[in-house]
DNA sequence: TCACATTTGTCCGTATGTATC
DNA sequence: AGATACATACGGACAAATGTG
Protein backbone atom coordinates (compact mmCIF):
# COMPACT_ATOMS: atom_id res chain seq x y z
CA UNK A 1 0.00 0.00 0.00
CA UNK A 2 1.40 3.46 -1.06
CA UNK A 3 0.03 6.54 0.67
CA UNK A 4 -1.74 9.33 -1.63
CA UNK A 5 -0.36 11.93 1.10
CA UNK A 6 2.31 12.39 3.30
CA UNK A 7 1.92 11.52 6.77
CA UNK A 8 5.34 12.25 8.50
CA UNK A 9 6.14 15.82 8.39
CA UNK A 10 9.85 16.51 6.67
CA UNK A 11 12.77 16.61 8.93
CA UNK A 12 14.42 19.24 6.96
CA UNK A 13 11.78 21.12 5.76
CA UNK A 14 12.22 24.27 3.10
CA UNK A 15 11.16 26.72 5.27
CA UNK A 16 13.04 29.90 5.54
CA UNK A 17 14.42 30.59 9.39
CA UNK A 18 12.81 33.58 10.03
CA UNK A 19 9.45 31.62 9.14
CA UNK A 20 10.40 28.79 11.34
CA UNK A 21 10.58 31.28 14.43
CA UNK A 22 7.45 32.92 13.63
CA UNK A 23 5.76 29.85 13.36
CA UNK A 24 7.08 28.12 16.45
CA UNK A 25 5.90 31.16 18.22
CA UNK A 26 2.51 31.55 16.37
CA UNK A 27 1.98 27.87 17.31
CA UNK A 28 2.63 28.37 21.28
CA UNK A 29 0.20 31.21 20.52
CA UNK A 30 -2.44 29.12 19.61
CA UNK A 31 -1.44 26.41 22.25
CA UNK A 32 -2.19 29.23 24.55
CA UNK A 33 1.15 29.15 26.00
CA UNK A 34 1.52 32.67 25.13
CA UNK A 35 -1.00 34.86 25.83
CA UNK A 36 -1.79 38.48 25.31
CA UNK A 37 0.05 40.47 27.64
CA UNK A 38 3.10 38.18 27.90
CA UNK A 39 6.24 39.21 27.18
CA UNK A 40 8.76 37.74 24.74
CA UNK A 41 12.68 37.64 25.15
CA UNK A 42 14.50 41.01 23.60
CA UNK A 43 15.82 40.24 20.02
CA UNK A 44 18.99 39.41 20.90
CA UNK A 45 17.88 37.03 24.03
CA UNK A 46 15.49 35.01 21.46
CA UNK A 47 18.41 35.00 18.58
CA UNK A 48 20.44 32.89 21.05
CA UNK A 49 17.20 30.66 22.18
CA UNK A 50 16.51 29.86 18.43
CA UNK A 51 20.12 29.71 17.71
CA UNK A 52 19.37 32.20 14.93
CA UNK A 53 20.71 35.48 14.21
CA UNK A 54 19.20 38.76 15.37
CA UNK A 55 18.25 39.78 11.38
CA UNK A 56 16.42 36.11 11.33
CA UNK A 57 14.41 37.02 14.89
CA UNK A 58 13.63 40.99 13.07
CA UNK A 59 12.43 39.45 10.40
CA UNK A 60 10.16 36.85 12.15
CA UNK A 61 9.14 39.76 14.44
CA UNK A 62 7.84 41.92 11.46
CA UNK A 63 6.12 39.24 10.51
CA UNK A 64 4.37 37.96 13.72
CA UNK A 65 3.74 42.14 14.10
CA UNK A 66 2.05 42.46 10.59
CA UNK A 67 -0.04 39.29 11.25
CA UNK A 68 -1.51 41.50 14.61
CA UNK A 69 0.09 38.77 16.93
CA UNK A 70 2.71 41.14 18.57
CA UNK A 71 3.24 44.68 19.15
CA UNK A 72 7.28 45.77 19.65
CA UNK A 73 7.79 48.51 22.11
CA UNK A 74 11.17 50.69 22.05
CA UNK A 75 13.37 51.76 24.69
CA UNK A 76 13.92 50.28 28.38
CA UNK A 77 11.60 47.52 29.55
CA UNK A 78 10.42 47.51 26.05
CA UNK A 79 10.83 44.45 23.37
CA UNK A 80 8.00 42.43 21.43
CA UNK A 81 4.58 42.03 23.46
CA UNK A 82 1.61 39.29 22.54
CA UNK A 83 -1.29 41.35 21.44
CA UNK A 84 -4.38 40.12 19.87
CA UNK A 85 -5.22 42.52 17.09
CA UNK A 86 -5.54 40.42 13.99
CA UNK A 87 -8.96 41.30 13.34
CA UNK A 88 -7.26 44.91 12.72
CA UNK A 89 -4.87 43.31 10.82
CA UNK A 90 -7.33 41.66 8.20
CA UNK A 91 -8.71 45.11 7.67
CA UNK A 92 -6.02 46.97 6.29
CA UNK A 93 -5.60 43.92 4.28
CA UNK A 94 -9.20 44.52 3.28
CA UNK A 95 -8.22 48.23 2.35
CA UNK A 96 -5.45 47.38 0.56
CA UNK A 97 -7.47 44.97 -1.79
CA UNK A 98 -10.04 48.06 -2.02
CA UNK A 99 -7.32 50.19 -3.66
CA UNK A 100 -5.82 47.78 -5.84
CA UNK A 101 -9.63 46.46 -6.62
CA UNK A 102 -10.58 49.95 -6.64
CA UNK A 103 -13.80 49.23 -4.46
CA UNK A 104 -16.55 51.84 -4.19
CA UNK A 105 -18.58 53.01 -1.22
CA UNK A 106 -21.57 51.91 -2.83
CA UNK A 107 -20.51 48.09 -3.09
CA UNK A 108 -19.02 48.13 0.45
CA UNK A 109 -22.60 49.78 1.45
CA UNK A 110 -24.18 46.89 -0.65
CA UNK A 111 -22.41 43.84 1.24
CA UNK A 112 -22.48 45.09 4.23
CA UNK A 113 -26.04 45.62 4.49
CA UNK A 114 -26.66 41.84 2.93
CA UNK A 115 -24.23 40.47 5.87
CA UNK A 116 -25.67 42.49 8.85
CA UNK A 117 -29.12 41.79 7.61
CA UNK A 118 -28.23 37.91 7.82
CA UNK A 119 -26.68 38.62 10.93
CA UNK A 120 -29.89 40.44 12.38
CA UNK A 121 -31.76 37.52 11.19
CA UNK A 122 -29.97 34.78 12.85
CA UNK A 123 -29.25 37.18 15.80
CA UNK A 124 -33.19 37.11 16.42
CA UNK A 125 -33.53 33.79 16.39
CA UNK A 126 -30.47 32.55 18.91
CA UNK A 127 -30.97 36.36 21.08
CA UNK A 128 -30.78 35.88 25.03
CA UNK A 129 -31.49 38.06 27.72
CA UNK A 130 -27.65 39.14 28.31
CA UNK A 131 -27.74 40.19 25.07
CA UNK A 132 -30.43 42.25 25.28
CA UNK A 133 -28.99 43.84 28.58
CA UNK A 134 -26.05 44.08 27.10
CA UNK A 135 -27.50 45.91 23.87
CA UNK A 136 -29.96 47.95 26.65
CA UNK A 137 -26.64 49.14 28.38
CA UNK A 138 -24.84 50.18 24.70
CA UNK A 139 -28.19 52.62 24.28
CA UNK A 140 -28.20 54.01 27.34
CA UNK A 141 -24.09 55.05 27.39
CA UNK A 142 -24.66 56.70 23.82
CA UNK A 143 -27.73 58.16 24.90
CA UNK A 144 -25.78 59.35 28.08
CA UNK A 145 -23.40 60.69 25.64
CA UNK A 146 -25.82 62.44 23.09
CA UNK A 147 -27.25 64.29 26.07
CA UNK A 148 -23.90 66.16 27.14
CA UNK A 149 -23.65 66.85 23.30
CA UNK A 150 -20.68 64.15 23.03
CA UNK A 151 -19.81 62.13 19.76
CA UNK A 152 -20.38 58.12 20.51
CA UNK A 153 -19.02 56.98 17.78
CA UNK A 154 -17.31 53.86 19.30
CA UNK A 155 -20.11 53.25 21.31
CA UNK A 156 -22.51 52.89 18.62
CA UNK A 157 -20.22 50.86 16.01
CA UNK A 158 -20.10 48.67 19.50
CA UNK A 159 -24.01 47.90 18.92
CA UNK A 160 -23.49 46.31 15.64
CA UNK A 161 -20.84 44.30 17.20
CA UNK A 162 -23.28 43.29 19.95
CA UNK A 163 -26.11 42.25 17.50
CA UNK A 164 -23.44 40.08 15.95
CA UNK A 165 -22.51 38.71 19.24
CA UNK A 166 -26.48 37.33 19.84
CA UNK A 167 -26.13 35.62 16.44
CA UNK A 168 -23.87 32.86 18.71
CA UNK A 169 -21.69 32.59 15.65
CA UNK A 170 -17.94 34.10 15.66
CA UNK A 171 -17.60 34.29 12.41
CA UNK A 172 -20.32 36.63 12.06
CA UNK A 173 -18.13 38.61 15.25
CA UNK A 174 -15.25 38.88 12.93
CA UNK A 175 -16.58 39.89 9.52
CA UNK A 176 -18.76 42.39 12.00
CA UNK A 177 -15.71 43.51 13.25
CA UNK A 178 -13.94 44.10 9.78
CA UNK A 179 -16.50 45.79 8.35
CA UNK A 180 -16.51 48.40 11.37
CA UNK A 181 -13.14 48.84 11.13
CA UNK A 182 -13.17 48.93 7.03
CA UNK A 183 -16.64 51.87 7.49
CA UNK A 184 -14.26 53.60 10.37
CA UNK A 185 -11.64 54.40 7.85
CA UNK A 186 -14.07 55.52 5.38
CA UNK A 187 -15.49 57.28 8.27
CA UNK A 188 -12.15 59.21 9.28
CA UNK A 189 -11.83 61.06 6.14
CA UNK A 190 -14.88 63.42 7.18
CA UNK A 191 -15.24 65.63 9.85
CA UNK A 192 -16.84 64.59 13.45
CA UNK A 193 -20.95 64.75 13.28
CA UNK A 194 -23.18 65.16 16.46
CA UNK A 195 -25.84 64.83 13.79
CA UNK A 196 -24.89 61.78 12.55
CA UNK A 197 -24.19 60.64 16.25
CA UNK A 198 -27.68 61.62 17.32
CA UNK A 199 -29.37 59.83 14.24
CA UNK A 200 -27.87 56.67 14.69
CA UNK A 201 -28.55 56.24 17.97
CA UNK A 202 -31.86 56.96 17.64
CA UNK A 203 -32.15 54.17 15.04
CA UNK A 204 -30.31 52.11 17.68
CA UNK A 205 -33.51 52.89 19.78
CA UNK A 206 -35.99 52.21 17.41
CA UNK A 207 -34.09 48.62 16.32
CA UNK A 208 -33.85 47.40 19.81
CA UNK A 209 -37.26 48.61 20.44
CA UNK A 210 -38.52 46.38 17.87
CA UNK A 211 -36.10 43.69 19.05
CA UNK A 212 -37.77 43.26 22.12
CA UNK A 213 -41.14 43.28 20.79
CA UNK A 214 -40.08 40.11 19.38
CA UNK A 215 -40.64 40.81 15.52
CA UNK A 216 -38.28 39.71 13.36
CA UNK A 217 -38.81 41.31 9.81
CA UNK A 218 -39.61 45.26 11.30
CA UNK A 219 -35.78 45.29 13.01
CA UNK A 220 -33.90 44.59 9.57
CA UNK A 221 -36.18 46.37 7.65
CA UNK A 222 -34.95 49.72 10.53
CA UNK A 223 -31.45 48.35 10.00
CA UNK A 224 -31.33 48.51 6.43
CA UNK A 225 -32.91 52.07 6.19
CA UNK A 226 -30.07 52.94 8.87
CA UNK A 227 -26.98 52.14 6.96
CA UNK A 228 -28.78 53.35 3.91
CA UNK A 229 -28.50 56.58 5.97
CA UNK A 230 -24.98 56.44 7.00
CA UNK A 231 -23.96 56.10 3.49
CA UNK A 232 -26.01 58.45 2.23
CA UNK A 233 -24.44 60.97 5.05
CA UNK A 234 -20.88 60.66 2.71
CA UNK B 1 -6.36 81.69 8.96
CA UNK B 2 -5.09 78.36 11.15
CA UNK B 3 -5.51 74.98 8.95
CA UNK B 4 -7.49 72.07 10.82
CA UNK B 5 -5.49 70.07 9.19
CA UNK B 6 -1.73 68.93 8.09
CA UNK B 7 -1.28 70.49 4.32
CA UNK B 8 2.41 69.54 4.58
CA UNK B 9 3.50 66.30 5.38
CA UNK B 10 6.25 66.17 7.54
CA UNK B 11 9.72 66.24 6.37
CA UNK B 12 10.23 63.80 9.04
CA UNK B 13 8.23 60.73 9.84
CA UNK B 14 8.14 58.45 12.62
CA UNK B 15 7.64 55.62 10.46
CA UNK B 16 10.76 53.35 10.85
CA UNK B 17 12.44 53.33 7.91
CA UNK B 18 11.48 49.49 6.77
CA UNK B 19 7.74 51.13 6.83
CA UNK B 20 8.56 53.85 4.69
CA UNK B 21 10.26 51.79 2.31
CA UNK B 22 7.55 49.21 2.27
CA UNK B 23 4.93 51.92 1.56
CA UNK B 24 6.80 53.71 -0.98
CA UNK B 25 6.52 50.65 -3.21
CA UNK B 26 2.89 49.94 -2.06
CA UNK B 27 2.04 53.50 -2.95
CA UNK B 28 3.82 52.98 -6.72
CA UNK B 29 1.55 49.93 -6.99
CA UNK B 30 -1.66 51.74 -5.77
CA UNK B 31 -0.54 54.44 -8.66
CA UNK B 32 -0.25 51.64 -11.41
CA UNK B 33 3.45 52.52 -11.75
CA UNK B 34 4.39 48.61 -10.78
CA UNK B 35 2.21 45.85 -12.38
CA UNK B 36 2.19 42.48 -11.37
CA UNK B 37 5.08 40.66 -13.04
CA UNK B 38 7.17 43.35 -12.96
CA UNK B 39 10.60 43.15 -11.53
CA UNK B 40 11.56 44.91 -8.21
CA UNK B 41 15.50 45.77 -8.41
CA UNK B 42 17.41 42.94 -6.31
CA UNK B 43 17.71 44.25 -2.76
CA UNK B 44 21.16 45.65 -2.40
CA UNK B 45 19.82 47.72 -5.24
CA UNK B 46 17.22 48.66 -3.58
CA UNK B 47 19.29 49.57 -0.98
CA UNK B 48 21.39 51.83 -2.66
CA UNK B 49 18.62 53.50 -4.20
CA UNK B 50 16.51 54.16 -0.83
CA UNK B 51 19.73 54.78 0.86
CA UNK B 52 19.24 52.76 3.72
CA UNK B 53 20.40 49.17 4.79
CA UNK B 54 20.17 45.71 3.02
CA UNK B 55 18.71 44.71 6.31
CA UNK B 56 15.86 47.26 6.05
CA UNK B 57 15.00 46.60 2.92
CA UNK B 58 14.78 42.91 3.80
CA UNK B 59 12.35 43.91 6.62
CA UNK B 60 9.99 45.89 3.95
CA UNK B 61 10.21 43.01 1.88
CA UNK B 62 8.63 40.84 4.46
CA UNK B 63 6.26 43.21 4.57
CA UNK B 64 5.68 43.44 1.32
CA UNK B 65 5.50 39.76 0.80
CA UNK B 66 2.99 39.03 3.72
CA UNK B 67 0.61 41.40 2.80
CA UNK B 68 0.70 39.97 -1.07
CA UNK B 69 2.24 42.21 -3.16
CA UNK B 70 5.58 40.74 -3.92
CA UNK B 71 7.22 37.58 -4.23
CA UNK B 72 10.63 36.56 -3.70
CA UNK B 73 12.44 34.16 -5.80
CA UNK B 74 16.07 33.20 -4.98
CA UNK B 75 19.25 32.20 -6.99
CA UNK B 76 20.33 33.71 -10.65
CA UNK B 77 17.81 36.16 -12.09
CA UNK B 78 15.50 35.76 -9.05
CA UNK B 79 14.53 38.68 -6.74
CA UNK B 80 11.27 40.14 -5.95
CA UNK B 81 8.53 40.37 -8.14
CA UNK B 82 5.53 42.08 -8.15
CA UNK B 83 2.34 39.76 -7.53
CA UNK B 84 -1.44 40.53 -6.94
CA UNK B 85 -2.40 37.69 -4.09
CA UNK B 86 -3.66 39.82 -1.36
CA UNK B 87 -7.16 37.94 -1.25
CA UNK B 88 -4.81 34.78 -0.69
CA UNK B 89 -3.45 36.38 1.88
CA UNK B 90 -6.26 37.49 3.59
CA UNK B 91 -7.38 34.30 4.02
CA UNK B 92 -4.42 32.77 5.96
CA UNK B 93 -5.15 35.75 8.48
CA UNK B 94 -8.52 34.60 8.83
CA UNK B 95 -7.23 31.14 9.45
CA UNK B 96 -5.06 32.40 11.81
CA UNK B 97 -8.04 34.09 13.65
CA UNK B 98 -10.24 31.03 12.74
CA UNK B 99 -7.40 29.24 15.23
CA UNK B 100 -7.37 31.92 17.71
CA UNK B 101 -11.43 32.21 18.24
CA UNK B 102 -11.44 28.52 18.13
CA UNK B 103 -14.19 28.29 14.73
CA UNK B 104 -15.95 25.49 14.26
CA UNK B 105 -16.42 23.86 10.90
CA UNK B 106 -20.22 24.44 11.60
CA UNK B 107 -19.91 27.97 12.60
CA UNK B 108 -18.27 28.41 9.17
CA UNK B 109 -20.56 26.63 6.97
CA UNK B 110 -23.36 28.57 9.15
CA UNK B 111 -22.14 32.10 7.88
CA UNK B 112 -21.24 30.68 4.32
CA UNK B 113 -24.59 29.64 3.48
CA UNK B 114 -25.75 33.15 4.65
CA UNK B 115 -23.01 34.63 2.45
CA UNK B 116 -23.55 32.83 -0.62
CA UNK B 117 -27.17 32.71 -0.66
CA UNK B 118 -27.08 36.72 -0.55
CA UNK B 119 -24.83 36.67 -2.90
CA UNK B 120 -26.85 34.44 -5.32
CA UNK B 121 -29.94 36.61 -4.68
CA UNK B 122 -28.29 39.60 -5.66
CA UNK B 123 -26.53 37.83 -9.33
CA UNK B 124 -30.23 36.51 -10.17
CA UNK B 125 -30.73 40.64 -10.24
CA UNK B 126 -27.36 41.16 -12.30
CA UNK B 127 -26.44 38.30 -14.18
CA UNK B 128 -25.60 39.04 -17.46
CA UNK B 129 -25.19 36.51 -20.84
CA UNK B 130 -21.64 36.43 -20.01
CA UNK B 131 -21.91 35.37 -16.56
CA UNK B 132 -24.27 32.33 -18.12
CA UNK B 133 -21.77 31.28 -20.59
CA UNK B 134 -18.98 31.28 -18.03
CA UNK B 135 -21.01 29.26 -15.99
CA UNK B 136 -22.03 26.75 -18.80
CA UNK B 137 -18.64 26.67 -19.71
CA UNK B 138 -17.27 25.21 -16.30
CA UNK B 139 -19.92 23.22 -16.01
CA UNK B 140 -18.66 21.70 -19.37
CA UNK B 141 -15.74 21.98 -18.05
CA UNK B 142 -15.99 20.20 -14.49
CA UNK B 143 -18.48 17.27 -16.24
CA UNK B 144 -15.44 16.29 -19.02
CA UNK B 145 -13.16 15.71 -16.31
CA UNK B 146 -16.30 14.20 -14.59
CA UNK B 147 -16.76 11.56 -17.26
CA UNK B 148 -13.48 11.22 -17.46
CA UNK B 149 -12.81 9.91 -13.72
CA UNK B 150 -11.26 12.33 -12.56
CA UNK B 151 -11.34 15.02 -10.04
CA UNK B 152 -12.99 18.84 -10.57
CA UNK B 153 -12.55 20.52 -7.15
CA UNK B 154 -10.32 23.52 -8.35
CA UNK B 155 -13.42 23.72 -11.23
CA UNK B 156 -16.01 23.49 -8.80
CA UNK B 157 -14.67 26.02 -6.57
CA UNK B 158 -14.59 28.66 -9.46
CA UNK B 159 -18.01 27.78 -10.26
CA UNK B 160 -19.00 29.59 -6.70
CA UNK B 161 -16.92 32.30 -7.80
CA UNK B 162 -18.57 33.15 -10.70
CA UNK B 163 -21.88 33.34 -9.24
CA UNK B 164 -19.84 35.67 -6.97
CA UNK B 165 -18.75 37.48 -10.27
CA UNK B 166 -22.41 37.55 -11.28
CA UNK B 167 -23.34 39.47 -8.51
CA UNK B 168 -21.49 42.99 -9.96
CA UNK B 169 -20.30 43.79 -6.35
CA UNK B 170 -15.95 42.94 -6.10
CA UNK B 171 -16.85 42.72 -2.00
CA UNK B 172 -18.78 39.87 -2.93
CA UNK B 173 -15.94 38.04 -4.95
CA UNK B 174 -13.37 39.12 -2.38
CA UNK B 175 -15.34 37.54 -0.17
CA UNK B 176 -16.33 34.35 -1.65
CA UNK B 177 -12.41 33.85 -2.84
CA UNK B 178 -12.10 33.86 0.80
CA UNK B 179 -14.63 31.40 1.53
CA UNK B 180 -13.21 29.17 -1.11
CA UNK B 181 -9.62 28.93 0.47
CA UNK B 182 -10.99 28.73 3.73
CA UNK B 183 -13.04 25.50 2.53
CA UNK B 184 -10.01 24.34 0.55
CA UNK B 185 -8.50 24.61 3.98
CA UNK B 186 -10.71 22.64 5.50
CA UNK B 187 -11.19 20.15 3.01
CA UNK B 188 -7.54 19.49 2.88
CA UNK B 189 -7.35 17.40 6.18
CA UNK B 190 -9.95 15.23 4.07
CA UNK B 191 -8.70 12.40 1.17
CA UNK B 192 -9.85 13.05 -2.23
CA UNK B 193 -12.88 11.56 -2.87
CA UNK B 194 -14.30 10.99 -6.71
CA UNK B 195 -17.53 10.74 -5.39
CA UNK B 196 -17.74 14.80 -3.43
CA UNK B 197 -16.59 15.56 -7.28
CA UNK B 198 -19.95 14.19 -9.11
CA UNK B 199 -22.01 15.22 -6.25
CA UNK B 200 -21.26 18.77 -6.70
CA UNK B 201 -21.37 18.88 -10.52
CA UNK B 202 -24.65 17.28 -10.55
CA UNK B 203 -25.68 20.08 -7.91
CA UNK B 204 -23.85 22.86 -9.70
CA UNK B 205 -25.88 21.60 -13.35
CA UNK B 206 -29.34 22.03 -11.42
CA UNK B 207 -28.61 25.33 -9.99
CA UNK B 208 -27.44 26.72 -13.13
CA UNK B 209 -30.12 25.15 -14.92
CA UNK B 210 -33.01 26.60 -12.81
CA UNK B 211 -30.91 29.95 -12.99
CA UNK B 212 -31.91 29.80 -16.96
CA UNK B 213 -34.88 29.52 -16.16
CA UNK B 214 -35.35 32.68 -14.35
CA UNK B 215 -36.29 31.60 -10.77
CA UNK B 216 -34.87 32.95 -8.33
CA UNK B 217 -35.92 30.87 -5.04
CA UNK B 218 -35.21 27.63 -6.51
CA UNK B 219 -31.45 28.21 -6.84
CA UNK B 220 -30.85 29.59 -3.57
CA UNK B 221 -33.01 26.22 -2.53
CA UNK B 222 -30.33 24.39 -4.57
CA UNK B 223 -27.29 25.83 -3.09
CA UNK B 224 -28.12 25.65 0.32
CA UNK B 225 -28.81 21.91 0.70
CA UNK B 226 -25.26 21.54 -2.11
CA UNK B 227 -23.45 23.17 0.59
CA UNK B 228 -25.11 21.26 3.50
CA UNK B 229 -24.33 18.42 1.63
CA UNK B 230 -20.50 19.30 1.70
CA UNK B 231 -20.71 20.05 5.65
CA UNK B 232 -22.34 16.49 6.20
CA UNK B 233 -19.54 14.81 4.07
CA UNK B 234 -16.49 15.92 6.54
C1' DT C 1 28.69 17.58 -15.77
C1' DC C 2 31.02 21.57 -14.31
C1' DA C 3 32.30 26.10 -13.30
C1' DC C 4 30.28 30.85 -12.89
C1' DA C 5 27.58 34.92 -11.79
C1' DT C 6 23.67 36.68 -9.44
C1' DT C 7 20.66 37.04 -5.77
C1' DT C 8 18.55 35.66 -1.50
C1' DG C 9 19.46 33.87 3.19
C1' DT C 10 21.96 34.27 7.32
C1' DC C 11 25.23 35.84 10.82
C1' DC C 12 28.16 39.16 13.26
C1' DG C 13 29.95 43.59 14.90
C1' DT C 14 28.96 48.17 15.72
C1' DA C 15 26.63 52.53 16.25
C1' DT C 16 22.55 55.29 17.23
C1' DG C 17 17.93 56.37 18.90
C1' DT C 18 14.58 55.94 22.52
C1' DA C 19 11.99 55.19 26.59
C1' DT C 20 12.31 54.18 31.53
C1' DC C 21 14.40 54.27 36.02
C1' DA D 1 20.69 64.39 34.30
C1' DG D 2 22.78 60.07 33.69
C1' DA D 3 22.72 55.06 33.36
C1' DT D 4 20.35 51.17 31.49
C1' DA D 5 18.15 48.07 28.24
C1' DC D 6 16.02 47.74 24.49
C1' DA D 7 14.81 48.41 19.24
C1' DT D 8 16.56 50.35 15.00
C1' DA D 9 19.79 50.54 11.43
C1' DC D 10 24.22 50.09 8.81
C1' DG D 11 28.06 47.40 6.59
C1' DG D 12 30.71 43.45 5.83
C1' DA D 13 31.09 38.64 5.23
C1' DC D 14 29.95 34.01 3.81
C1' DA D 15 26.64 30.17 2.68
C1' DA D 16 23.00 28.43 -0.23
C1' DA D 17 20.13 28.41 -4.15
C1' DT D 18 19.42 28.96 -9.05
C1' DG D 19 19.86 29.70 -13.78
C1' DT D 20 23.55 30.18 -17.74
C1' DG D 21 27.14 28.85 -20.69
Amino acid sequence: MTLEKPVFTPIKNNKRAFEEVSSRVKSLIFKGVLKPGDKLPSEGELAKQFNVGRQTVREALRILELSGFIKVQKGFGGGPVIKNTILANITDLFLDAFQVEKISIEEFTEARLMIEKAILNKAFDNIEEQDLGALKENLAKAMGLVSKDQLATDVNFEFHTLLARASKNAVFVILEKAINTIHHNFRSRKSADLGATQKAVQAHEKILDALLKKEREKPIDLLERHILDIQNSY
